[in-house]
DNA sequence: TAGCGAGACTAGCACGTGCTAGTATCCTGT
DNA sequence: ACAGGATACTAGCACGTGCTAGTCTCGCTA
């Protein structure tokens, strides 16, 4: 049959086209893509074909909407956070054996966190992730009892909304340690206060100094989120006079920006100065190697897609906090202090 | 009224529970939301008011279902490539103002191109954008005469499928002879197979290597696409005793990696080799400064956007080929040549 | 008082699928 | 030969919405 009429796009084959191809009912097309039993082998064979033939593939907005549930999860993330670089394929690997499907939502000045959000449910996803929220807690409170969520990475309680989260706080503790042990007493932080989960990191930093009785040597530095951010605290090291013999940094995009602007002033990282990330994303490329606190993303995207999962399929299953770990991974951005 | 029931997730309301709270029709609740005409004021007003406290938001699915044309846009998209994070920014805003709606699909090793593709025809996309797309020409052919598609950053030909990119051959046309201007005549180019728009790079460089009667010095270095390949070809020029005046990347990524790899091995940039990139993404933060390419991410988004639109509202209109601005960005990586 | 049109609203089908409740057909045992 | 049950398949409703084709009410005109 040769096509003469003017070239159209096909609209999408449905199950019935399938069904009327091979001379049998849409509902056994139907049980044979569900992986339904009492199909014979052979119809069921014979109805694949048909469907390949036809370059047939399910309708996710019919399926989502006759379903119980959708099966979608929702999840609102930055991609200017380099962290969700590894944690959105994290996620796409846990929910695949699930069942699930992800419904990703990306928040930039164009389309901030609130549509991104309204986006998700108008997908009636059955539960949401989101990642980094800044959200208001009134809002997140709202949200969270309307549907199952679990926020990473954004801690927040007293809500009916699951955490899972790196332990930044024991990992940053755990940093300082090290650069105490290896001698270092004038040690700064470099703080994003925008990021939520920065608090229980500065804690962890104005820990391990009180354990050293190193109170009076505590240094933060504000600063934002992303590599511009740590090259403006880099600046603010450079002008005063008085430089630290080692900083530890919120995340891996400011310790980049930081190491880079010091290392065009000329200073030696880290024989002059010591410096520590936060995420181990940017960090581990081997021609960075900066020592840093690894979150591990895997770790991270399967505590919470089980989490949000079992609370999708039972309501009684609690939102529980849960911590992942936050590991101190030492390269080579820092050394004993040069000074000792 | 108390809620003493146990708590439970409401399930989604619809617009019969917004029609049933006013005592209307669901037709009108419907009309009310399509802002089409015919509906008195003060009911329309009672009805925003109704939908606002029920928390009622439109199923796109089933919008999707029952609409001629689901009014969604699918971008499949890979996130380890540094071009996205502008890039997905400025598809949300271009997209916006026509009524359509942006469905992501991450490509990742978990969640490879062909299946993040199968996904946004599930959702019945109406036009798909690739994204640096790797599949062959024949998947692409097929899918293309399903579907609108767009190519962004990938060229084909002989297809139906439009195509939008940088002119990448003019933009390192461009930095080569910004180089040999400068008195180099030793330039190397760090190339990307793996990047199908590579070859138009590579091309621009050999171009204006030909032109300055410069064939015999050509150096190419076959590496990947991210900040490790760049490391490794820094590792190859420092291996090498023959080191070049001047390197061209085909990408801000690759530069970087490059570029810290040299610095880290006592080389002075540019004193002792100049640098260029491609893309202008992390070229551009002020600590990095890097002398590159610039590619506009709105530019080729609205670009990408109106073609596809224009493809799904009238099938007769053409997918073209568009090539968006290339530009040299002189900034701080690239001087005149030491020993000149 | 009948006719008419406009404004405000509603009835009912359709989209493509999942699911429950069926109905044929064949095989088995007595 | 016939009940009984398994196997293979189908009928029909429902999901939440968009859209076409209505219906009803009211005021105005002749």
């Amino acid at each position: 049959m040769k096509e003469k009429a003017p070239r159209k796009f096909k609209s999408a084959t449905t199950m019935a086209d399938v069904a009327a191809k091979v001379g049998v009912s849409r509902q056994l097309v139907s049980l044979v893509f569900r992986n339904a039993n009492g199909v014979s082998p052979q119809t069921a064979l014979k109805i694949r074909k048909a469907a390949l033939e036809l370059g047939y593939s399910p309708n996710l907005a019919a399926q989502s909407l006759r379903r119980d549930g959708s099966k979608y999860i929702g999840v609102a993330y930055n991609s200017s956070h380099s962290s969700s670089i590894d944690l959105i394929p994290a996620l796409y690997r846990a929910t695949g054996a699930h069942g699930f499907r992800l419904v990703l939502s990306m928040i930039s000045t164009n389309h901030p966190e609130e549509r991104a959000i309204e986006e998700l449910i108008g997908h009636r996803c059955d539960g949401l992730i989101l990642v980094s929220s800044e959200l208001s807690s009134k809002r997140l409170k709202e949200i969270s009892e309307n549907s199952p969520v679990v926020s990473i990475n954004r801690r927040v309680s007293g809500l009916r909304c699951g955490v899972v989260s790196s332990d930044g706080g024991a990992g940053i503790f755990e940093a300082v340690e090290y650069l105490t042990a290896l001698g270092h007493k004038s040690i700064a932080y470099v703080s994003t206060p925008e990021m939520m989960e920065n608090q229980f990191r500065l804690a962890g930093y104005e820990a391990a100094m009180a354990k050293s009785n190193l109170n009076s040597q505590i240094i933060v530095i504000e600063s934002g989120y992303i590599e511009s951010a740590g090259a403006i605290a880099g600046g603010i090291f450079l002008s005063k006079k008085i430089m630290p013999s080692a900083v530890v940094c919120s995340n891996d995009q400011v310790a980049l920006g930081l190491i880079l602007t010091l290392a065009k002033a000329g200073i030696k990282i880290p024989n002059q100065i010591s410096v520590i990330g936060f995420d181990d994303t940017v960090a581990r490329f081997p021609f960075l190697d900066l020592t840093t606190v690894h979150q591990d993303a895997v770790e991270l995207a399967e505590a919470a897609i089980s989490n949000l999962i079992a609370r999708i399929n039972n309501e009684k299953s609690p939102a529980t906090e849960i911590l992942t770990s936050a590991k101190l991974v030492i390269r080579s951005s820092t050394s004993k202090p040069r000074s000792n």
